[in-house]
DNA sequence: CTCGAAACTTATTGACCGATCACTAATCTT
DNA sequence: AAGATTAGTGATCGGTCAATAAGTTTCGAG
């Protein structure tokens, strides 16, 4: 298998094991182990577990933006929305890169009371640029963003605790019966 | 100083600190030193890191429930939802204690995936416990449950990323300027 | 003052982990 | 076939960290 290859079941191994316990709690031998090679491989296909993490961090960022672009195609801000939500679903049932975006989060405000800057503003800039996108789709509209942003991550939240599905915590995220039902009232609490 | 009374304090730096590195990444040291007390001592308090952890998500998860209703006494559900975003905006200001949420829902995941299903179960456990309180000062109504939780997390993971003040991501955020005016003009908010 | 208990420290250890080094095996090139 | 480049491994090391053991200081009651 060619280096490039490596590199990639890397990143598909490391957001798993980087999702699962964290930047800190993952151990390169953890990742080596599931894709397959000898824990001191790692370091000739990347400088050390930071590089890990990051090239992990590009690649589910890219791949939560080209989903929602995907699943958007052509469709109006509030289709637009309602498409997105619904989008999310197939995320929960292989949970790895909603858990590895927490780990995300939290790690950037580590890193950088580390000191590591560079670390935080990288992944603040690719998430920036995801929010700027998904912001276009919904036609700008900050309602419409912040909603959806905010279902979002409270699935993250919810998923990373470990509810288990039917809990009463996941009902009122449901978004299938209420996201799209409020658009009769035009109340706009929901969006 | 009373073992009581350091006990508190320790769990004061706990949230601090957990809340800066996540459960791997906080060494006890890093406590004790912000306590002003020596590393060992912690384990004459507590009986391990993990005792130490969960404490201090008991005070932060009960400290939440706390402010929350005492922000809504009286109030109808949707003042009551007005109310807990204002109140959201001061936690802000002292991050410690949002940062602490995050890393204790992700820590919830992967002490889980090691086998601490006890460690798990009681954080859910307390952590459901704050959900009913707030929905039921919200009448109850899932809808403005969704939202308020959806826009909470929204900002956890903002802050978590650190976003500085006036980023555009924060703009859909001021609550302030979006949420209740959905009656209207909306043109008197003060941001 | 004194004595015991409670508060607190210094020294240390055993386990773990990221990273390096030196090496081997396979594949390509001419 | 010889040489060179590439893929990959085993051994190990320096550092870190939670936790233990054994000791010292502080303080309040009699």
């Amino acid at each position: 298998m060619s280096a490039e290859e490596r590199r990639e079941s890397v990143i598909r191994a490391a957001v798993v094991e980087f999702g699962r316990a964290g930047y800190v709690g993952t151990t390169t031998a953890s990742i080596a182990r599931r894709v397959g090679v000898s824990q001191p491989y790692l370091f000739r296909l990347f400088p050390d577990k930071r590089a890990i993490f990051l090239a992990a961090a590009r690649h589910s960022i890219e791949r939560l933006r080209r989903q929602f672009e995907e699943a958007t195609e052509g469709l109006g801000p509030q289709e637009a929305h309602d498409a997105m939500c619904r989008a999310y679903f197939p995320m929960i049932s292989d949970r790895s890169d909603l858990l590895f975006q927490m780990q995300m989060y939290v790690a950037v405000s580590a890193r950088e009371a580390e000191g590591d800057e560079e670390f935080a503003s990288e992944i603040r800039a690719l998430w920036a640029e995801m929010w700027d996108g998904i912001q276009g789709r919904l036609g700008g509209d900050p309602v419409l963003t912040r909603d959806f942003f905010g279902i979002g991550m409270l699935i993250n939240v919810t998923l990373s605790m470990g509810f288990p599905e039917g809990h009463r915590v996941w009902d009122t995220l449901n978004v299938f019966d209420y996201f799209s039902g409020a658009e009769g009232d035009g109340s706009g609490a929901a969006g």
